[in-house]
DNA sequence: AGCACGCCGACT
DNA sequence: GTCGGCGTGCTC
């Protein structure tokens, strides 16, 4: 069909299966259509003159719907039905008495316009422009095409994150035009780093270097340092972009940046703004007139234009995995943009993941971190201090702190505020051995050992195992425990031991910003800490959650107890102006003697190294299938005849827990009252595409098929024992 | 997922 | 001869 008027017969007769439904057809539409001389809907309609035909992209997430539909574009709304607009289309309607009818009118987006379709049916026309703004730009339409075929999910849900709903007021007004070019800042702060003022030397040539930044601890220095690369960048004409685990921080890094290049250059983009103000920031960005972005994950999508910079601060917080579907993580999103658009990397972190270790490991990115004599004149003193050592002290006792901590408390009120970090509910211990703590792994497979029950064997919480008789591979133990959560107690018996101090706390739905730079015991889970007012930081901290943290039934447990540990520890002083930090946890483990000696990146590389001889990820690529046991089976089948990688290892599937009542429904968790399980597959890294490829076939079919119920797939699942 | 189409049994 | 059950397949 060259023309999409839809009153050809052409395109229904050419393709026909056989002569004599191609009979009936032509017959049935002769004698249907011809009395029916003035249908009011599109069937008489002009079409447009040039291009008549638009792709478009239909807005509903179905992974089996994963495909463009072609429109015919109505000659009235030619110039308007422009690539990337957002229209209104019937979809799903059948054919009858000749005219197209029923199905309801979706939301879409053209993203191509075309002179002729391969579609051999008529088109219906696009029912509507809804607005000319021409927001899934193709650049941003190639990020989520990357972003939904690394997580095995669907264009449409991708494009739901990456562009913000319509408001139609802020469309109406014009996005005000940037001003000039920002001078090329100081390197400031980044002195301290021996490779930071190279890095920005990069940057302001136009170069896109990618570094691992290890944050020197101190309440502010980061975010300052963090503005001063997007500076650098835009002073080049380049636009930058920054994703921050939560809207506290990345308030702080707007700040640090608008003292820097001042108003104008750059927008705020954060839940916290309400809908409208934050969809005309994003129209201000995607317009042009704005080239700097900071934001909270869903920036992570924001079509800045010829992006210079992707940064990322505190990749470990969980806050950058996007919860809805396909769940992307903002980290590697910006990993594809980085690349994709030939932009520099920018991670940083007070401590280190695994992942960002692997991409110094690969040679992906350069390490950036101060020298060990600069990071000692920085930090404070970390001592440990064990579990139940209380000492003689009655005060010690009653507040059920070990004596050192108390004594480090003691001595700190009288200088600032004390930070007391406090486990947060919920947290779930592991087994352990009781001997030497080493957790109890499967020996097939490696993953965690549960027990099922009390009295009941040991079952592997990966492939289901039974394990009669338990034996510690490094110091042959034969007896488990499973730790204690922490009791939240402690924080109401330190007004006991310190009566005459105030309390504060933060935490749960009670969040302070920041606290006065006066004595004062502030407690808080982690995450929660407030930042002390002025540039000062905490007198102290002690950290009593160690066991708590440290206990999880969670691959990145040492990974995320340093992570937290160091976040409230770099907010205290350094230990020349008597900043001290006590940590309440077994001194022989690993991620406590990396906070003793401040070295982060370090322990991420003997992580990694961990997780490359058990085969875990990020070494492995990871998916998880989780629904019914037929789903389960029926798509992991399904998978093997799409093209799974030979390699790929199916662990399980496993029964799943079935998840506190009250608890907020995650998409994969199983609705009340049903059983479900979940198995993991694993392939090698690079097989990652082939392996996400599989399984959305296999979901594909299984949906057009409507074989069974159907499972729920993730790619890197984040909690796999 | 909706929703229409179509090929079989009870009813006028 | 017609209405309507829900199994099957498509959605421009």
């Amino acid at each position: 069909m060259s023309r999409g008027d839809g009153n050809g017969e052409g395109g229904s007769q050419r393709h026909a299966p056989e002569q004599l439904a191609l009979i009936r057809e032509t017959v049935r539409e002769r004698k249907e259509r011809q009395p029916r001389a003035k249908p009011r809907t599109w069937r008489g309609a002009e079409m447009a003159e040039r291009l008549p035909v638009a792709r478009v992209l239909v807005d509903k997430g179905l992974v089996h719907l994963d495909r463009y539909f072609d429109y015919a574009v109505p000659a009235a709304m030619d110039e308007e039905a422009q690539p990337g607009v957002r229209v209104r289309v019937r979809f799903g309607a059948g054919e009858r008495e000749g005219r197209r009818e029923g199905g309801g009118l979706i939301n879409g987006f053209i993203v191509e316009r075309r002179a002729d379709t391969d579609f051999t049916g008529r088109l219906a026309p696009i029912a509507q422009v809804l607005s000319p703004e021409p927001v899934l730009t193709p650049q941003l339409l190639q990020l989520c095409r990357a972003v939904a075929d690394r997580y095995a999910g669907s264009l449409a849900d991708v494009v739901q994150l990456a562009v913000p709903p319509r408001r139609a007021k802020a469309e109406k007004q014009p996005s005000q035009r940037r001003p000039a070019k920002p001078p090329v800042p100081e390197p400031g702060g980044w002195e301290r780093y021996p490779d930071g003022p190279a890095f920005l030397r990069a940057l302001a040539e136009k170069a896109a270097p990618r570094a691992v930044w290890t944050a020197l601890p101190g309440p502010g220095g980061w975010a300052d340092e963090l503005a001063r690369a997007m500076a650098t960048t835009l002073a080049t004409g380049r636009g930058a972009l920054a994703v921050l685990p939560d809207g506290k921080s990345a308030a702080r890094v707007d700040a640090a940046l608008t003292a820097l290049v001042g108003e104008g250059q750059h927008v705020l983009l954060t839940a916290d703004a309400g809908p409208e103000p934050r969809y005309r920031r994003w129209l201000a960005v995607s317009r042009g007139a704005v080239r700097a972005v900071v934001g909270t994950r869903a920036a992570m999508f924001a079509p800045v234009r010829r992006l210079g910079l992707a940064a990322i601060w505190e990749d470990g917080d969980s806050s950058h995995s996007e919860e809805r579907a396909p769940q992307p993580h903002a980290r590697e999103v910006l990993l594809q943009r980085a690349v994709t658009e030939q932009a520099a990397f920018l991670l940083g972190a007070h401590s280190c993941t695994v992942e960002a270790a692997q991409l110094v490991e690969s040679g992906f990115a350069r390490p950036l971190a101060a020298d060990r004599d600069t990071v000692r004149a920085v930090m404070p003193r970390v001592r440990t201090a064990a579990e139940g050592d209380e000492g003689r002290d009655p005060a010690a006792r009653s507040a059920r702190l070990p004596s050192l901590a108390w004594r480090t408390a003691r001595e700190a009120l009288v200088r600032g505020p004390v930070l007391v970090q406090v486990p947060r509910r919920g947290y779930v211990p592991r087994l352990v051995c009781e001997r030497c703590r080493e957790p109890a792994r499967c020996t097939h497979c490696s993953g965690p050992l549960e027990a099922a029950g009390e009295g009941t064997a040991l079952r592997c919480g990966w492939c289901a195992r039974e394990v009669p008789q338990w034996r510690c591979p490094m110091c042959s133990g034969t007896r488990l425990r499973g730790s204690v959560i922490g009791a939240r107690r402690t924080a109401e018996e330190l007004g006991r031991a310190f009566p005459s101090v105030p309390i504060r706390t933060s935490g749960g739905a009670h969040v302070l910003e920041s606290v006065p730079d006066r004595p004062a015991l502030v407690v808080a889970t982690p995450g929660a800490e407030p930042v002390p007012e002025g540039e000062a930081g905490y007198a102290a901290a002690l950290l009593l959650d160690g066991w708590a943290l440290l206990s999880r039934p969670d691959l990145r447990s040492g990974e995320e107890a340093l992570r937290r540990w160091l976040g409230a520890a770099s907010l205290v002083r350094p230990q020349g102006e008597g900043g001290s930090v006590v940590v309440v946890a077994e001194e022989s483990m690993r991620p406590v003697q990396a906070l003793v000696r401040w070295d982060p990146a370090g322990h991420a590389l003997r992580e990694l190294a961990d997780r490359a001889e058990l085969g875990f990820p990020p070494v492995s690529r990871m998916a998880a299938v989780t629904g019914s046991p037929e789903a389960v089976a029926g798509l992991l089948a399904a998978a093997g005849d799409a093209g799974l990688p030979e390699e790929a290892q199916v662990l399980g599937p496993v029964p799943l827990p079935v998840p506190e009542p009250g608890r907020p429904r995650n998409p994969g968790d199983p609705p009340p009252g049903e059983l479900w399980e979940r198995a993991l597959v694993r392939v090698p890294r690079g097989s990652g595409a082939a392996l996400a490829a599989a399984l959305k076939t296999a979901q594909v079919g299984r949906l057009t098929r409507r074989e069974g119920p159907i499972a729920h797939v993730r790619i890197d699942p984040l909690d796999i024992g």
